[in-house]
DNA sequence: ATCAGAATTG
């Protein structure tokens, strides 16, 4: 029996549902939404069951549904079995969960259908804790009795789709077996999750047999390959494959291009672009120009960048946090601050992600004083900062001599926003105190640092060594590193090496490369991209022709 | 009711 308590104030209807030990529909102390004519006209008077199903159907919001909720209380139909089924969809679709899960935890007298299993198996597979979606799985799976949900395609599509979640690939395996001994493997959807979640965890083996094995396929499961040998870097089969689609559309084509840039393949990147743009019928998304903006910013193509930002804004994308984002930082790194500013500015709200582009790109021009500023201001409108925030300012501090400031930050990190020092931030300090010429403070940070230091601690090091003219320390710190680890570190030695011939040791030089060669680092020669700007060719808004395109002079030193 | 994609430091 259900006791829920109403009352009418200003000419709102209030109803509160009261906490008592019978098993309830709805235990909680929450005040339902206030009813009002207006809101819900139809039903205000007398609420039957038929308009109480429709207003469940027609796709609710949130407090929409509570009200209706509240109705369905209050007419005593919260023990009816196909109110609670509706009322789970309705919540699950609006994503609350929290109540979704109260009602399905309750649901009266028998176990709840395979359906609602799968809704909220399906509901948790989309949050960050899809964990509790296997935990529900397992669930379903032990229950006993004369009725028993049984899962079918639906549900391991979703369960599958949570195991590509989580950080290893045991479950997707184990569930690949249960999908076996059920016979669902000749599902259509089941197939595509399979591949996608061997994707996820670049088993390109087994995501390659799943998707040999299967009857039919559509433009899911070979998007899904393509990104995965994509994610694995193995762009030769992911582009053999792309050209082998049948069907193509703009997720497969984002798949490539990301691919690419995660490859550093940056001129590829923006070939696949050019030849998107080719096929009239295809529209670049935010995922395409986010990476094919990320292309331009490793390249520094300032001229190709300025041409997607004038194709963003002619074509009306929503500039979104991520669009703008990526455009302050192709500004940024292609040596436009100015722009990047502009950009930045021009924005209505601002977050994380866009503020830690502009405050980062301020730092590697130098301008560690606006940097910080931009970083107080961003703190005084209540925006908190997140470990790349922080690596932006430290570096800042580090590129402009701010040894106070940078250390200050760093050492109030954990007490102030929760975000524990990284190796990352470790660097930056090193790097700010050894570029300071405090280069025995630096050497013991990095000795005592929590976590094993790297190559690029070693680096900035041994850089600030040859910097400020400190062999003996130099030599000291290599001492210090083949006692740690006598293998690798080439990139050490390689500095090392820097540093003796910047000193006129030449004699220490070729001891040095002996020993490089001797241990075979994995060293490689340093590279640089320059962009051969051709003005004719190059104006804002120009196309991507044939022979319009820009060349490239790639140096070695 | 169903499955695919992106960015921020050196």
């Amino acid at each position: 029996m259900l006791v829920v308590s109403c009352f009418k104030t200003k000419g709102f209807l209030r109803i509160k549902p009261f906490n008592i030990q019978t098993p309830l529909l709805f235990c909680s102390s929450t005040t339902f939404p206030a009813i009002s004519k207006e809101s819900n006209p139809v039903s205000f008077l007398q609420p039957n069951r038929t308009t109480l199903f429709r207003q469940l159907k027609q796709r609710p919001t949130l407090s929409q549904l509570k009200e209706t909720h509240a109705q369905i209380i209050t007419q005593a139909f919260s023990q009816d079995i196909s109110f609670v089924g509706s009322l789970i969809r309705s919540y699950t679709s609006s994503n609350d969960l929290g109540y979704a899960r109260v009602l399905f935890n309750r649901y009266p007298f028998t176990s709840p259908p395979t359906l609602l299993w799968n809704l909220m198996i399906q509901a948790y597979s989309k949050t960050l804790n899809s964990q509790e979606s296997l935990h529900l799985f397992r669930r379903m799976l032990s229950l006993d009795g004369p009725i028993v949900p049984v899962p079918d395609s639906y549900t391991f599509t979703f369960v599958i789709t949570s195991c590509s979640h989580q950080p290893s690939a045991v479950e997707g395996q184990n569930t690949h077996g249960r999908v076996i001994k059920s016979g669902f493997e000749s599902d259509l959807f089941v197939g595509n999750s399979l591949v996608n979640m061997y994707s996820a965890f670049m088993k390109m083996e087994d995501a390659q047999k799943v998707f040999n094995e299967m009857p039919q396929r559509d433009v899911f499961t070979w998007t899904s390959l393509v990104s995965g040998y994509a994610k694995s870097g193995e762009m030769g089969a992911a582009s053999e494959l792309f050209a082998r689609m049948p069907e193509r559309n703009d997720v497969s084509w984002a798949a490539m291009i990301a691919g690419f840039v995660g490859g550093a393949k940056y001129n590829e990147a923006l070939k696949y672009f050019h030849d998107m743009l080719f096929d009239a019928k295809m529209k670049p998304n935010e995922a395409v120009l986010v990476s094919v903006l990320s292309a331009c910013a490793h390249l520094g193509a300032l001229d190709q960048g300025k041409w997607i930002h004038v194709y963003i804004d002619k074509t009306g994308v929503p500039q979104s946090s991520n669009i703008s984002t990526a455009l302050i930082d192709m500004y940024a790194k292609c040596g436009r601050i100015d722009c990047a500013n502009q950009v930045f500015s021009g924005i209505s709200k601002r977050d994380v992600l866009t503020w830690t582009s502009m405050i980062s790109g301020l730092s590697i021009h130098g301008l560690g004083k606006v940097a910080l500023r931009m970083f107080s201001q961003m703190l005084g409108e209540g925006i908190r900062p997140n470990n790349i925030t922080l690596l932006g300012v430290l570096n800042g501090c580090s590129h402009s001599g701010l040894i106070d400031e940078g250390c200050k930050i760093f050492y109030s990190m954990e007490s102030l926003w929760g975000i524990a020092p990284t190796i990352e931030h470790y660097g930056c300090l090193v790097d700010l105190l050894g570029r300071a010429g405090q280069l025995e403070r630096a050497f013991k940070i990095a000795r005592d640092m929590p976590m094993n230091p790297d190559i690029v601690i070693w680096r900035a090091l041994l850089s600030a060594c040859r910097i400020h003219g400190n062999a003996s320390l130099g030599e000291q710190i290599i001492d210090y590193i083949s006692k740690m680890d006598p293998i690798g570190h080439g990139g050490g030695h390689v500095l090392l090496s820097n540093l003796y011939s910047s000193l006129g040791q030449w004699e220490r030089v070729d001891r040095m490369r002996k020993l490089m060669s001797e241990i075979r680092s994995d060293y490689n020669p340093g590279c640089s991209w320059i962009e051969n700007v051709d003005r004719d060719t190059s104006e804002v808004g120009g196309s991507f022709e044939k022979g319009k395109c820009r060349r490239w002079i790639y140096s070695q030193h």
